[in-house]
DNA sequence: AATCTCGCCTGAAGGC
DNA sequence: TGCCTTCAGGCGAGAT
């Protein structure tokens, strides 16, 4: 699944591709996706894309009166490769350009998204309201301590909570959580500040190794079958009930919080 | 206002 | 082998 390390890959390796060149055409093959894919994407034709950013898990192909906005959902796959190369189950959407290289969307469960954000428009909703990117200085320990003095929800849900920061899905939220030694079923307000303070840069170094490693074991966006991919990182709990800790030996526990799969070592998390 | 729950999807994995 | 069931999950929307 694309957290956030994998989309911030993706970007990078896309970017070269496209930047400067000009769309000749946007080609929906399939439009329902998390949301129905707009006519109004169809407004890039023509434009040169100038940028690409990514807010969160979002990433937007920028022109001049406007974006395409991607979001890779749990198995959405960015691929650059020429026009004619045959299309695959669930290549949904072509970004094309007028070289003949595209920019290809394929995502098998249909929870990614491709949507427009005119230039002149204010900001859409959904966007305005995401908290602040976890790798800027506007994110830190103190933020999460003061957001989380009233809150009773587990401190996994309120990290992975959009408003408080971005980008923070289940596996980093779980990661992060055993190496600050911080019980994920904990309420938020019963967190210590000095655990908030090692868990804001616990964040920050876990996305920036994955993107890091990711940025090393970058698959070639160019080839056929070169989907980004989900590196292969080194996981301490995600994923590894009944096995042991790697700290002290004990079995790591699971249990649903917020409808989602948590990981946790009892012993070392408290 | 804060929190909880649902639903969108398909493929992989496991059971029989 | 092959069918059926279960699970995974980002995240907005709606309910509580």
């Amino acid at each position: 699944m694309p957290e956030l390390p994998e989309v911030e890959v993706s970007r990078l390796g896309i970017s070269p591709h496209l930047i400067g060149q000009p769309i000749k055409q946007v080609v929906v093959r399939h439009r329902q996706l998390r949301w129905l894919v707009p006519e109004d994407v169809h407004l890039a034709e023509g434009l040169t894309i100038e940028n690409v950013r990514r807010r969160a898990k979002y990433l937007f192909i920028d022109t001049a009166k406007g974006s395409i906005i991607l979001h890779l959902g749990m198995s959405g796959k960015l691929r650059v490769v020429n026009i004619d190369t045959p299309v695959i189950k669930h290549d949904h959407v072509d970004i094309v350009l007028t070289n003949g290289v595209c920019l290809r969307f394929n995502d098998a469960r249909r929870f990614g998204a491709c949507l427009w954000q005119d230039a002149n428009s204010p900001e859409m909703a959904m966007i305005a309201a995401l908290g602040p990117e976890p790798l800027t200085d506007d994110f830190d320990g103190h933020r999460l301590y003061d957001l989380s003095r009233n809150k009773s929800v587990a401190v996994k849900n309120f990290i992975m909570d959009n408003k408080v920061v971005v980008g923070v899905g289940n596996i980093y939220a779980n990661e992060s959580l055993f190496i600050a030694g911080i019980d994920p079923r904990k309420a938020a307000k019963q967190v210590s500040k000095k655990s908030y303070l090692a868990l804001g840069v616990i964040i920050k170094q876990v996305l920036r190794k994955a993107i890091e490693q990711g940025g090393t074991t970058l698959k070639d966006f160019t080839q056929a079958d070169g989907s980004p991919g989900y590196f292969a990182q080194h996981l301490r709990v995600y994923g590894r009930k009944g096995k042991a800790c790697e700290v002290c030996e004990c079995e790591i526990q699971s249990v649903t919080l917020g409808q989602r799969n948590t990981f946790f070592c009892e012993q070392c998390q408290k």
